[in-house]
DNA sequence: GTCGTTGCAAAGCCTTTGCAGGGAA
DNA sequence: TTCCCTGCAAAGGCTTTGCAACGAC
């Protein structure tokens, strides 16, 4: 049976604070803000365990490399602010997928990525 | 000034021969096909050279990892095909690209991958 | 004969794994 | 007391780099 510890913890709550895609680094600092022993072969393994469970879900960010994400808020894509460099997750979709390919292509699924600047990096360069 | 070897010339012919993205391992396979002695390193010292040189560009494939493509193609998406693992680059796009976020978000740019079965392994299924 | 290139091996990243000690239940 | 989990360090992949020999020009 699964045991719950203050890394663990630490670490989810990490997500739920943040509430956007995060990279190692980030998850490792900001979990160490909280629990400093906080080491990064203990990250990389709760990562992988919440993975599992479908608590997290993983990303392969085209700039950011791998990112993990809470699961489960169904089918969304992702917008890269080159400002902050943060990743947002943005709800809905507007891609007519089988439109997408030419004839002959099967489309079964698809991944967006945007890339900008997000509001809050927008409306304080004004 | 650089020089012509028979190992650059190799590598980008390749690329001319499949004329689809390639992952290193495919690159330095079918290298060697050609060039025997073809070594790893030089593999990469010829892709860093070539993106550089702006012949080559780069993709991190959300699946497949980083892959190398010629440049100077023009704005188009790719698509996996989940039977013969390849991948395709895709002309023309159809997305509404700042209809694609929500009110406050800048979009410059964007990326879709598109996932399924691609032309010759929906035909060689049926 | 230059000096850009190559092959080999070593060194760097990032991620995973082995192990003994520590802590949740 | 059990045995899951952690920290540390070593080991794995993939990519880059140092170096001496090679070969294009």
């Amino acid at each position: 049976m699964q045991r719950k510890t203050t890394q663990r913890t630490a670490i989810e709550q990490v997500f739920d604070r943040e509430d956007r895609p995060l990279g190692i680094d980030e998850i490792l600092r900001l979990g160490r803000s909280q629990v400093e022993s906080l080491n990064q072969a203990t990250v990389y393994r709760n990562l992988k365990l919440l993975l599992d469970k479908g608590w997290l879900a993983q990303i392969n960010h085209p700039a950011m490399g791998v990112l993990y994400e809470r699961a489960g808020k169904g089918h969304h894509h992702h917008f890269h602010c080159r400002d902050c460099n943060r990743v947002f997750e943005l709800p809905g979709c507007t891609l007519n997928q089988q439109a997408a390919a030419p004839e002959g292509f099967v489309v079964e699924d698809h991944e967006i990525f945007l890339f900008g600047v997000c509001p809050s990096c927008a409306a304080s360069s004004e």
